[in-house]
DNA sequence: AATAAAAACTAATAAGCATTAGTTTTGTAA
DNA sequence: TTACAAAACTAATGCTTATTAGTTTTTATT
């Protein structure tokens, strides 16, 4: 493992905020020392607060980063022209891979943001209602348009983000199959069942 | 809230785990202090260690009744004489059900694990995998015997456990929908799909 | 009422925490 | 080479933590 030297792309708050989350994806939040956070960056912890300003505030950069990502993607799949089960099934996709490829932040930010302080704690929360409500209204087009069945569509779209989140225990059985694999399957059991 | 005294059917100990609970899902273990759990329990912090032994004691009490639970349930329903989609709705549907009635062990089993120490973490760990392993193979049983699509069997059981851990967000939605029309529209959900 | 055990209390310990202050080193541009 | 700024360092502050020791109060039993 490397240490990721900044200039090239990525300034040191970004490394600083990228070891974070590896460290707070490993030991939590709470349990996470600024000398720990340190050792990983290669300074002593004094240094950190030349390029940040608290622990918090790199709670709030990850949990608001992943955020926008989210409500990006979502915005361009609406402006899309295609059948509402062909979005959701974008959407589901793009979650998938986000979870695969951002597992680090993703983590972090849907187990600790109960430790956000305020105003970013209710501005996180209000953020995911609102995002979700989208998700929901995606969902009752589907059905309206009768392309799904009549379930209560809150119920759906806590079933597929929740799904989707579990990817979080894949990361050990990543070795054993491709992801791709993953993604076409689990896409399909949520959309389609496990029925014949 | 009023307080509940032990003699009854709980020991002082049992008041304590169940405090420690909702302090420990409300607020995280680490960021749970001894001081904020005898608050809770109507007494000084140092008198919580007449009860017990330390604060880890707790998460690890915590931790294994919920899993000593899943294990007793999975035990009688591979005893049952039906067939393999009946089984995995039975599963399905007491992990609903669990997630419903004991929510905050659940939820600090579920987020929390990673604080326990060894060789809890470990005991932990394994016996979570042996669980994931046993309900692998009853997927693989209905696959075998045509009851089931051609997926990849650990992609459904990841599927399916991560969505009902998902409900950990339904308690705000409470009182809306009611808890038999959600555990139904799961269960066919993830048995059925959504596509008509 | 007397005795023993259980469980509460107060006070103290030692360690760890995020963060600040003040100083020195490092890197860059003139 | 000199000057300036950025970023590192050491030392210290004040606070919180889980837990232990020692003592007193409460509860149950004889």
């Amino acid at each position: 493992m490397g240490k990721i030297k900044p200039g090239k792309n990525a300034t040191k708050k970004d490394v600083i905020i990228q070891k974070a989350s590896a460290l707070f994806k490993n030991k939590g939040y709470a349990s996470s020392s600024m000398r720990e956070l340190a050792e990983a960056v290669g300074v002593e912890a004094p240094s950190l607060y030349n390029h940040i300003g608290s622990k918090s505030e790199l709670l709030q950069a990850i949990c608001f980063n992943v955020a926008d990502d989210f409500n990006a993607h979502l915005n361009n799949t609406e402006s899309l022209e295609s059948n509402t089960v062909s979005k959701i099934e974008t959407v589901v996709r793009f979650h998938i891979q986000m979870m695969l490829n951002n597992f680090d932040e993703l983590y972090v930010a849907n187990h600790e943001w109960k430790q956000l302080k305020e105003p970013f704690l209710t501005s996180f929360l209000t953020q995911r209602r609102q995002y979700e409500k989208r998700l929901v209204d995606l969902i009752e087009r589907g059905i309206k348009s009768k392309e799904l069945k009549v379930n209560n569509p809150y119920v759906i779209v806590l079933t597929i983000l929740s799904a989707v989140r579990g990817l979080e225990f894949w990361q050990q059985h990543k070795k054993n199959i491709d992801t791709q694999v993953l993604e076409d399957d689990m896409t399909n059991h949520l959309l389609n069942g496990i029925i014949k």
